[in-house]
DNA sequence: CGACACTTTGAAGACGATCAACGCCGGTGG
DNA sequence: CCACCGGCGTTGATCGTCTTCAAAGTGTCG
């Protein structure tokens, strides 16, 4: 697989940082690109972890399947994200949530064996990879947090404002990247809670019609979520990071 | 600081697997003992992250002051587990939550670099701290999905269960380890669902009276919970983990 | 004994889940 | 071209669960 083909939003991820484009580009052309139909399955619960998965193409869904059948979306994964990392770090043999495609994906994939090796080899990985992994740490548990205090409006309003970030959107107006049901599903809410925390969000200035998104006033909808929620979102590189915790003393005070 | 006076439960971290003792020690002797009251704060949501800590005597409380002044544990410590690493790592500036002494606790100190530097300089330590580091995400996810997912009461189980395995207590009849106001904060629920989530649990075998539980069908409250939850609150430590990890499937088909 | 922290219990209210009905839209097939 | 269908989203009604407020019970420690 020459690296040459891949997306630069691939090329770029912060996991490679740190290291020579040459060591980087050696490492990218141990990987085979995969591709998936819309609802293919990449990996399911209790399958061995063989894997390390970099999104190329498209949006994968991790997600369990209850007792009941009913389906409940752990996350969504865009390009340059990865899957299973955390699962062949911690030695842990089999798949904890199954993974599908939700659009046409495809995927760069790696032996698990890949990633160890990887960061045995290059230490600028390594911490790369924890640096990553402590990021999605700190995103589970202020989701965890987010679940037992927040109500379904104002997790709503974070998410849209998640959205944003991570897809370099204008805060003030944009489309919904995916369906409702699918926002809904991640949110770990009911669809129709959904539906109806957006008819609450319109009191906060927030108009969603159809896919679109309208927001009239973001001071407004910034002080509805937890100050502390935005700075978390706004957080989603490592550089931006480094910048924002700049602000964080001063967000604190305004609240 | 003689790391002959730690405890076995600091010196068998871990974090420390596949160093030499004498590695090991040389590391743990840049640490400094630290001591605290009850109620004392180790450090406060907003301050910069300068120190890794690692629970030598007592129960650490991670938690956030909510804008109405109210508190919400996000997790507690006790000997042998260690606080900021993921902060640390994730180049955060400031700490996202304060921490404070539940008993009389002590700490060992360390500077961040040392995290870092410690990291870069044994490999084995970095890929240990990734271990850990993934398997707090992990929890967390899981944490995510609990609070999204399971009732009060199933959560409460899926609690005592885990205290269990973290504590090495037999499962059938054990004592809480810390306050029941203290649990529920953790759980992110009101004392009084709590107190009425044990009223709940009595029809599944399990009686608590003060801070005494007896459990008298341990199969019907594995199953009470989500199975997967045990297999999660078992995996406590990492050689458990890769144990544990041959019987998922088996596990699986059990429910 | 009284003060105080901790816990339990009761009653009322808020919120989200669930069930049901309907509207909208794009596609398919007659 | 129209009828039908299925996926998606909205809205209404009802129900169960958790929170909130209030009161009382339990225990410990001075």
């Amino acid at each position: 697989m020459s690296p040459m083909l891949l997306p630069n939003s691939v090329r770029d991820m912060s996991l490679f940082f740190g290291l020579t484009e040459k060591d980087r580009d050696d490492l990218l052309v141990e990987g085979s690109l995969r591709h998936y139909m819309r609802g293919q399955i990449l990996f399911r619960h209790g399958e061995a972890v063989a894997q390390f998965y970099i999104v190329v193409v498209g949006l994968v869904q991790l997600y369990r399947e209850n007792v009941d059948g009913s389906e409940k979306t752990i996350d969504l994964f865009r390009v340059g994200q990865t899957l299973c990392e955390s699962e062949i770090m911690d030695a842990c043999r089999h798949h904890r949530a199954s993974a599908k495609a939700i659009d046409e994906v495809t995927v760069l994939v790696f032996s698990a064996a890949w990633l160890k090796n990887t960061a045995k080899k290059h230490i600028a990985f390594a911490l790369n990879l924890l640096s990553l992994i402590s990021k999605q740490a700190h995103l589970a548990e202020v989701e965890a947090e987010h679940q037992a205090t927040l109500s379904a409006a104002q997790m709503v309003a974070c998410f849209l404002q998640r959205i944003c970030v991570l897809y370099d959107f204008d805060h003030r107006s944009f489309d919904l990247p995916y369906s409702k049901t699918l926002i809904a599903s991640r949110l770990g809410i009911e669809l129709e809670t959904f539906s109806r925390a957006l008819v609450k969000l319109k009191a906060q200035g927030v108009s969603v019609e159809g896919s679109h998104v309208r927001v009239s006033d973001l001071k407004r909808i910034t002080q509805y979520v937890c100050s502390f929620c935005s700075v978390v979102n706004a957080c989603s590189t490592h550089q931006e990071l480094v910048n924002m915790s700049e602000d964080t003393a001063s967000i604190k005070k305004v609240r």
